[in-house]
DNA sequence: CGCACCGTTGATATTAATCAATTTGGGTGG
DNA sequence: CCACCCAAATTGATTAATATCAACGGTGCG
């Protein structure tokens, strides 16, 4: 939970539970994450927790801190992280290559939070499930980490409540469910879709909906 | 639901359930509103209806669109609405000083996006209606629109419903609850707060937290 | 070997959705 | 001004989805 961030020239790594970030602290740079899985989230007083954005490899974390925007978020690692540092000058120093990036980076993400806003507001829990682990699928499967139909997948049934804003027990149930369905195949942190066309049908997604 | 776009100079103005932009329809300018709400959301194929955003005078509608991206989503009147058209050219095309507007405005949705996922996720119905009520008016008070405790409130509760992903009788019923403990007063489209903080408390934002 | 953490199961409680009227209120045309 | 109309708000009864509470089992690791 504590510890020194490890720097080896522009790279770090952090452990599970490890923060890339914490709340109104301004952080000294940018992370792109090369491998490992992280996540931003918000705590309420009374323990609930919702996860509210997940970073996978190949994403950078929240390129308007470059703009000297400070995290209003914490940003945990789930997993072991390795991240590379992109430094950024007090106030908006990012080269203009990057800028574009960044732009493009900003757009997909408030395109997968209104998603996800979608899915919150108006879905079951079999429908968040699904949305949920074809996301997780088709980002890996875009960065190149998917192999067939299967794919890495580290998150807990507590970590997916916190993402899909529902109880551990009845992510369980509804898994058992899923499973039994035969939509998907999920054990020891690996993720297999049958049929991607099914699961996205379950998932209540227009075909032209980008999930990635 | 259909009709031209009026066009005075550099000004339009819709008419309720007008849209502003169609999902995947390359707009021919983007909207500042200068009068009256509009909002954007996505339809499930069942009818389901969710509103991933909301947007008041002052508002840039989408800003990320001057950069060549297309809506996703329709968004649409809930009131007349008056708004400048800021012309774009096909890509990317915006005064530097309007470029840094632009990453304000983003980043603000994506803050505000992340909240309401925070929302929808976690929390009740007392406690959805209460940050709505609160975004409101904060937001109104932002750009000069409220008037001591109270400012406009033009949603009908069906409207408030697909904001908050409840039903509309799960809304009346909460609401009755809300003014019944004197949280709010809200009728004939108007909304009044008497204790802000008290509702601030119900709708459990830590006090530091970005409304507006 | 034992301690954690995770996944699983069963029983019950709550919240919110659903279904079906009924009432209210603002606007419109006669 | 009044009668009418339609959308919006309200009410009541019931059902469905999900949360809550409380165990219990498995597994990796120090």
């Amino acid at each position: 939970m504590s510890g020194q961030i490890a720097v080896s020239g522009s790279h770090c790594h952090f452990r599970p539970h490890q923060f890339l970030a914490r709340e109104d602290e301004q952080p000294e740079a940018i992370f792109q994450i090369d491998e490992g899985w992280a996540c931003r989230y918000r705590l309420l007083s009374d323990g609930r927790r919702q996860i509210t954005g997940l970073f996978l490899p190949g994403d950078i974390c929240e390129p308007h801190w470059a703009l000297g925007t400070r995290p209003t978020q914490p940003i945990v690692a789930l997993t072991n992280v390795r991240a590379t540092c992109l430094p950024c000058s007090t106030h908006g120093g990012l080269a203009r290559e990057s800028e574009r990036a960044c732009w493009k980076n900003l757009t997909e993400m408030i395109e997968r939070q209104a998603n996800w806003l979608v899915t919150l507001g108006r879905k079951t829990a079999l429908e968040r499930l699904a949305h949920l682990l074809l996301e997780l699928f088709e980002r890996m499967r875009a960065s190149g980490l998917s192999y067939g139909q299967q794919c890495a997948m580290p998150l807990t049934q507590m970590e997916i409540a916190d993402m899909t804003g529902l109880t551990p027990v009845h992510v369980n149930r509804t898994l058992q469910a899923m499973r039994s369905r035969g939509l998907v195949e999920l054990q020891s942190k690996w993720l297999r879709i049958p049929d991607l066309a099914a699961l996205r049908d379950v998932a209540g997604l227009s075909s032209r909906q980008t999930i990635a």
